[in-house]
DNA sequence: TTGAAAATACCAAGAATAGGGTATTTTTAT
DNA sequence: ATAAAAATACCCTATTCTTGGTATTTTCAA
């Protein structure tokens, strides 16, 4: 049996939502809070659910933060987005918040119990048109492609400037002269169009000239 | 009725998803490559499917850099990628790089054409499992929330040194005196544990001390 | 209203950087 | 084999940065 908790300010919403999933045999929801605060209150009492169900815009703490805020009490629960909202922001928030499910609030029951089960499951559900838009945030911050033409060692030693080394610590590590490193860093700034350490750092690291070091493996 | 395209090494199995898809009353392979720069030759010749459905692993060109190379051909083209890898790395790089569906080869014949059903009506596919690990990937690039404990004003220059700004501009922005921008970044290293501009600069990027602007609305 | 925190401002000196040169040796690709 | 590109190295100077101080005024929360 897999419990749930849902916090939905908008009550008839949330009555009709609860009655609906508790038709089937497997799920069960044992709470219904009108504001995150409440839900956290329960929490820190040692109660908790399989899965949380939750909109956004609440009143008090918002649903992106709620999330943070379970997830910092019970780091397992599993916790679903329901909401009205589709814009990037928002499921871009809730995702790298910790969100697992992120559902629209024209779903039907059945989508629901279908998003519940997959969580639970260990997936993460979201329909194809938000899917989307996520695989399109990704492929918005990609890098640039940009290598303004840096050479093999104009490249490596941008990555001990972005490392935060000095021209010294530099020759040091390349078993060359200060002289030489300065002179690469004056060919870079020509061909980065900077004119300063950190507009350097700063260009190198938001436009994907140097590796950003993402994510973790599997 | 939806065209298709399949590069895949594998004959076989390439032979056999195709007769598998050709079932369908509205879905037509229209031809196989076993690497990328056939398919690529065809598309530069004016030919070009509504859906590609590629491999990762080929000979010559790999699947990653063969969506980026299809695509900057023929932009509208909906590309799924079907492959044994479900690690982190390359399900990250294909959506990146502008992939719109990511399969196991494990999918059915009919998970297949539902993923490019889902892809011609403008969706993404991905199964539960793998949107996990997409999940994941965001919510591990999250901002560390560490602020080193920087005042409003302090963070306010953090923002104009990470915009290679120098001592002098910030203080005729600000309207205050060069001395007392030193000051507040004198606090700053020492709060943010640095001796450098590049270093901090770095340091305020990765960490999301600053805002990096990720994706565009919607 | 009354401390504490934040913001302001200045001094000074050694270290490092930015930007202008020039020039030789190595690599690399044709 | 040879020309072009890359890497190496040095000089010089004005500017900027780093880091240690001290000290006054504002702001803000208890």
């Amino acid at each position: 049996m897999t419990t749930l908790w849902i916090i939905e300010d908008n009550i008839s919403f949330s009555h009709m939502i609860r009655t609906a999933l508790n038709q089937s045999d497997w799920c069960k929801c044992e709470h219904e809070f009108t504001n995150v605060a409440d839900a956290l209150k329960l929490l820190s009492m040692g109660k908790s659910p399989d899965v949380i169900l939750t909109d956004i815009n609440l009143p008090g703490m918002n649903g992106i933060d709620g999330i943070k805020a379970i997830k910092s009490i019970v780091k397992e629960i599993e916790i679903i987005v329901l909401t009205v909202f589709d814009d990037n922001e928002k499921l871009f928030d809730a995702i790298c918040n910790g969100a697992n499910g992120y559902l629209l609030k024209n779903s039907s029951p059945d989508e629901i119990l279908d998003a519940i089960k997959i969580v639970v499951d260990g997936g993460s559900s979201i329909n194809a048109g938000l899917a989307r838009k996520v695989f399109n945030i990704f492929s918005a911050m990609k890098q640039t492609e940009n290598t303004y033409g840096l050479t093999k060692r104009e490249t490596e030693i941008l990555n001990y400037l972005v490392d935060g080394k000095t021209v010294n610590e530099i020759a040091k590590i390349t078993f060359t002269s200060p002289q030489t490193v300065q002179t690469h860093i004056k060919n870079i700034y020509h061909k980065v169009h900077v004119n300063s350490r950190g507009g350097l750092v700063s260009k190198a690291l938001k436009e994907g000239l140097v590796p950003k070091g993402v994510f973790t493996k599997n």
